[in-house]
RNA sequence: GCACUCGUAGCUCAGGUGGAUAGAGCGUUGGCCUCCGAAGCCAAAGGCCACUGGUUCAAGUCCAGUCGAGUGCACCA
């Protein structure tokens, strides 16, 4: 149990006495307040057996009985104020190992779902670094995850790349990456004056697409797909493809399962006479007209509908798509996808989901309010609980709506390329020598894309994201590489440490000479699981973002501290003996802390900056 | 019109279940490298936390309303 479990256990025992039981906060004490965690508690105490707070806290202090590692209680006027133990807390941080969440389960995380029709653009990045981001973090906190891309290789989108490059007899020549290849093709269709006449052709490759004798095509776009959200780290267990989830069923399943639900109907009457509908006021108030049209008057079924069937897969309502292997990661693992002639899934491998988590922009916000609610009307409020729609804002460029068609845009593969560029050319400026290393290469790679990605989950998903190069690639002030940087800096007190002979790991520290500006580090390190538990609970990445930016602003400040006279008072190296071996393991501790503190936001440290 | 999201420094944003003087970055001004690397640090300036009312010992945080911005509201996908 961590220790501020323990103070808050320790309170509401000594409230006990005093004849309140109270839900004690346990708090950090605001920078210049003495002690390093408080308590409220003696105004909800006070609340309860009457009394003076300040009082009561008074008598708090004579009372508590003070877990391990807490040398002082004392009032301060209502406020109850603990003083750890300095050397005893560093200590525990260094030593023992990160207490995590250990939560159950599995969750399913969808994200990416990028037409295949074209190369991805910026705006599709944050879909991606949120997925992948939260997946990194579910996982960290114990659970199963699994990660699904879903593929939608029926819709008009693609179907009109196929038939730009049929009508306009176009060549690839297998220099240019596939997906901008193809997307040329839909520019120059949408932006062809003859297009409306061009509708039949266009309708036929839909019917083939739906009836799957365009596959190879489609999966050509999608391996360039992947190749760009490989590079920008995101990691994939299975790609389910619109024609799989029809083909499969879903749809008449779920609708079947929805038939027994005393929210579903067959109106003989009114103006939804013949079609099927679904009532979702209960679990939508407010809604001018509760109820959605699913299954229309002359028999073809909604979109929504089909969501609904997919959904209702996810969470383990109904098998029987199939699968096989599709491709391999950059680590050689295995990324499966649904395919008609693919095995069933006799180990239930896929799906089966305790939570679902679909990353999703904030326009789909209705539909995706309408396919949770229909968990609730076919009676699995848990499942529906637990159908999570992470929503976020979509992303502009320079203030523009993001449009393919209209050229307003700039693919993902080129925001990277540029990230990359700028990181180098800010390496040569600021460490010449090291921008003639051999790896210099993949420094400025892990600086860009960390700085891409970064700026991709800094703040809540519900922020508007403007794409703006200066801002999305910046490498100073509150940006990945500011965070990489106070990493790098850990390392080398490290290296230099170890070069000099010194044990990094303790071993000969004297833990009670650290003074209280080495707590105020460690007290920043510990609080990682914390973090961690957050972000799952509002189901966002920026808590750890916001976590990892603190950890480096804590260490810069740690690193730079000078006494009255302007000489440095935490430098480890000529920190005297024991002292000294204590902030080695101090440091280390933290630079572990870095490292997985970035792991979860799927960012890299580079080997020097 | 209805629903959802949002309104915190000039700009971009943080501010777990209400708690002790509201925090960063960018920008502005002024300092700090005979170095465990300055992609860094310190300091200054900059705030009726949109507005009004309510709940509470305590509200940026909860509730209601007002104003403003964005998004969505098809038997489309």
């Amino acid at each position: 149990m961590d220790l501020k479990a323990q103070l808050k256990t320790a309170v509401e025992m000594a409230a006990q006495q005093l004849g309140a039981t109270v839900d004690a906060a346990i708090q950090e004490t605001p920078a210049g307040k003495a002690g390093d965690y408080g308590t409220p508690a003696a105004f909800l105490i006070a609340k309860t057996i009457g009394g003076n707070p300040a009082q009561i806290a008074a008598q708090l202090a004579q009372t508590v009985q003070l877990p391990q590692g807490i040398k002082k209680v004392e009032a301060a006027g209502p406020f109850l104020n603990f003083f750890v133990d300095v050397g005893a807390f560093v200590r525990g941080v260094v030593e023992k190992p990160f207490e995590m969440p250990q939560l159950s389960g599995k969750v399913v995380i969808e994200h990416t779902s990028v037409n295949p029709n074209k190369e991805l653009h910026v705006g599709h990045l944050r879909n991606v670094v949120l997925g992948d981001s939260m997946a990194r973090i579910f996982r960290a906190a114990g659970q199963t995850v699994e990660v699904q891309n879903y593929i939608d290789d029926t819709g008009r989108q693609a179907a009109e790349s196929i038939f730009a490059v049929n009508h306009y007899g176009l060549k690839w020549d297998g220099v240019q990456k596939y997906d901008h290849w193809l997307g040329e093709g839909y520019v120059r269709l949408n932006a062809d004056p003859a297009k409306p006449e061009l509708e039949p052709g266009i309708r036929e490759i839909m019917h083939r697409l739906e009836a799957g004798e365009l596959r190879s095509e489609v999966e050509k776009v999608v391996h360039a797909h992947l190749v760009t959200c490989f590079r920008l780290g995101a990691r994939y267990d299975l790609l389910n493809w619109e024609s799989d989830v029809v083909g499969s069923g879903f749809l008449k399943r779920g609708m079947d399962i929805l038939e027994a639900s005393n929210y579903t109907s067959h109106p003989n009457e009114g103006k939804y006479a013949g079609a099927f509908v679904m009532d979702v006021s209960e679990f939508m108030p407010g809604l001018e007209e509760p109820q959605v049209v699913l299954i229309r008057t002359d028999g073809t079924a909604m979109y929504a509908a089909k969501d609904i069937g997919y959904q209702f897969w996810k969470f383990g309502l109904f098998e029987g798509m199939k699968f096989r292997p599709f491709t391999e990661d950059p680590e050689g693992h295995t990324v499966w996808t649904s395919a008609p002639d693919g095995d069933p899934d006799l180990a239930r491998r896929f799906g089966h989901a305790d939570e679902v988590i679909n990353v999703i922009d904030s326009r789909q916000d209705h539909p995706q309010t309408v396919v949770r609610s229909s968990l609730g009307v076919a009676g699995h409020t848990g499942m529906k609980e637990r159908s999570i729609h992470l929503s976020y804002a979509f992303v502009t460029l320079e203030g523009q709506t993001i449009s393919g068609r209209k050229g307003v845009t700039v693919s993902a593969d080129a925001a990277m390329d540029e990230a990359q560029k700028r990181a180098l050319i800010e390496l040569a400026k600021v460490n010449p020598e090291l921008s003639q290393r051999d790896d210099a290469g993949e420094i400025a790679r892990r600086i860009g894309l960390g700085a891409i990605r970064f700026a991709m989950l800094k703040a809540e998903p519900t922020r508007k994201i403007d794409f703006r190069w200066e801002q999305a690639l910046a490498l100073n002030g509150d940006t990945a590489p500011y965070i990489q940087y106070a990493a790098v800096r850990a390392a080398n007190i490290l290296r230099k440490g170890q070069e000099a002979g010194f044990a990094i790991d303790g071993t000969g520290a004297d833990w009670d000479m650290l003074p209280d500006i080495d707590l105020t580090l460690a007290k920043q390190v510990a609080k990682l699981p914390q973090i961690v538990a957050q972000s799952v609970r509002v189901h966002s990445p920026h808590v750890v973002a916001q976590y990892a930016l603190d950890l480096a602003t804590s260490f810069n400040a740690w690193y730079n501290a000078k006494d009255k006279n302007g000489k440095r008072i935490t430098n480890v190296l000529e920190s005297e003996p024991g002292l000294r071996e204590a902030r080695f393991a101090l440091v280390a501790r933290l630079r572990q802390a870095f490292e997985e503190t970035l792991d979860l936001i799927g960012i890299e440290i580079p080997a020097a900056m």
